[in-house]
DNA sequence: CGCAGAATTGATACATCTCAAGCTGGGTGG
DNA sequence: CCACCCAGCTTGAGATGTATCAATTCTGCG
């Protein structure tokens, strides 16, 4: 995975107006002529699965959006445990307006494309112009909101909620960036290795393992190949997760 | 606790330029025009330790500023299972601009002054002038650092080093109010029953007993009644916590 | 074909939970 | 003023879920 993949296609400037995640990401408010600041300071990087694309400590002069692919932020304590304190999928955002360095390790789980834009013209932008302030307001709400959610499930989930709660997040996720709903049958594919979801999850790997068995046993959700996950039954998975029926808080 | 209580003191009233959480809260960077027109839509509430300031899904029509105790934000599960997710000192800002209901139980664990504003003239101020929502997004981003860090915390770490770490944050966070360093010896108030903790720290209420005399024994700490520590040598005690040996992040 | 990384499965150890009993200190009523 | 009471806390003994250590077994790929 490290080495066989060519260079991902070198998307140097994709005019804004035609971005997939135009609509979603920290831009999504922006008058044309915000726009258009942001287009001249902004420049894409691609990293390849597998690559880390900032280490914790690490000065960064950048904040970026995802465009395609996931990266994870994670924490490492000084003894190697480490914990994924986030989940960054198409549209959200990385870094932060003010700070230095990175404070977590952000790294590409798939092949990666990300929107970057040089720190300090973005903070100008910022401090000019309302739109991009108000909807990373709005973002990090959001995001506030998702790290609370994931504090009840390590806190105090079982390892089997904690493992059908995150097969029903990715769903969830995966089906509203394509505008759907998840219902009966949903078929997905896990963008994360067994180790990456333990680190998410505040497992072993080992038990993520039994716990996708177990679940399989139970007829919760069938599975083909390692990643490609068939849920015959959406709302008997969110059974699973321990959470309240009604679950999505968010759009 | 919850009857013995005369009512506090009511503040119906104080002026914003003499305000203890001035320089802290929400309305840090307002300039005075700006203050005036929160001074107008502003309104003082107190709580006797012990009641609940706001259900979890119920109608929230004002977002506020916590002046004086502290207060916690908790998520429960339909079993009951509960998780704490936010514990919320004077300056701290509750509720979310552009939201309806609640999304956690707010709770008063001791007696509590809250700064409220009422929502909709709130949102007008944001959007009409920066500086509210520049704080705002500061704060809320502060937030999220702290619940990732808490992620670590629930996911990773020992009862011992969990103990240790909550009690080194509230030193630090008390210090940090009254503008000192934690440093050598150190003197702490819990403001929290040994249940509120298990709840912030994913443990049971009878581990975290255990785990505060493991603590004692050792000689991390010293108790005096239930709540009041004396920590000796608050290196040890950051140690303990299993962090990096700086541990904090932020100011 | 055979290797290497990823995943599964098994046996055992251990940290934390659970259930249960007692303690402690401050407030209250007799 | 004392005895009681009760919420909050501590401590104990045993159960249990997850981690740890250790083989295998898959799967994709050179």
């Amino acid at each position: 995975m490290t080495k066989t993949q060519i260079t991902p296609t070198k998307l140097t400037h994709v005019q804004c107006a035609e971005c997939p995640i135009r609509h979603r990401a920290v831009c999504a408010r922006c008058e044309s002529d915000e726009l258009d600041k942001l287009e001249e300071i902004k420049y894409y990087r691609s990293f390849q699965a597998g690559q880390t694309v900032v280490w914790s400590g690490d000065r960064m002069d950048f904040v970026a959006s995802v465009v395609s692919g996931i990266a994870t932020l994670t924490q490492t304590m000084e003894d190697g445990r480490r914990q994924m304190v986030g989940l960054l999928l198409p549209s959200d955002f990385v870094g932060r307006p003010g700070r230095e360095t990175a404070a977590y390790d952000v790294v590409a789980t798939t092949d990666l494309v990300m929107c970057c834009f040089r720190k300090k013209p973005f903070e100008d932008v910022m401090a000019t112009t309302p739109h991009v302030g108000q909807r990373l307001l709005e973002m990090t709400l959001d995001e506030l909101d998702a790290a609370r959610e994931w504090m009840l499930l390590l806190g105090r989930k079982t390892a089997r909620e904690k493992i059908a709660s995150l097969i029903a997040i990715i769903a969830r996720r995966d089906a509203s960036l394509r505008h759907e709903k998840s219902e009966g049958r949903v078929i997905v594919d896990l963008p994360l290795t067994r180790e990456a979801m333990s680190e998410y999850l505040g497992l072993t790997l080992e038990t993520v393992s039994r716990q996708i068995s177990a679940l399989r046993k139970d007829g919760i959700i069938e599975i083909e190949g390692k990643r490609h996950i068939i849920i015959p039954d959406f709302e008997r998975l969110v059974e699973e997760a321990g959470d309240d029926s009604d679950g999505g808080f968010l759009v």
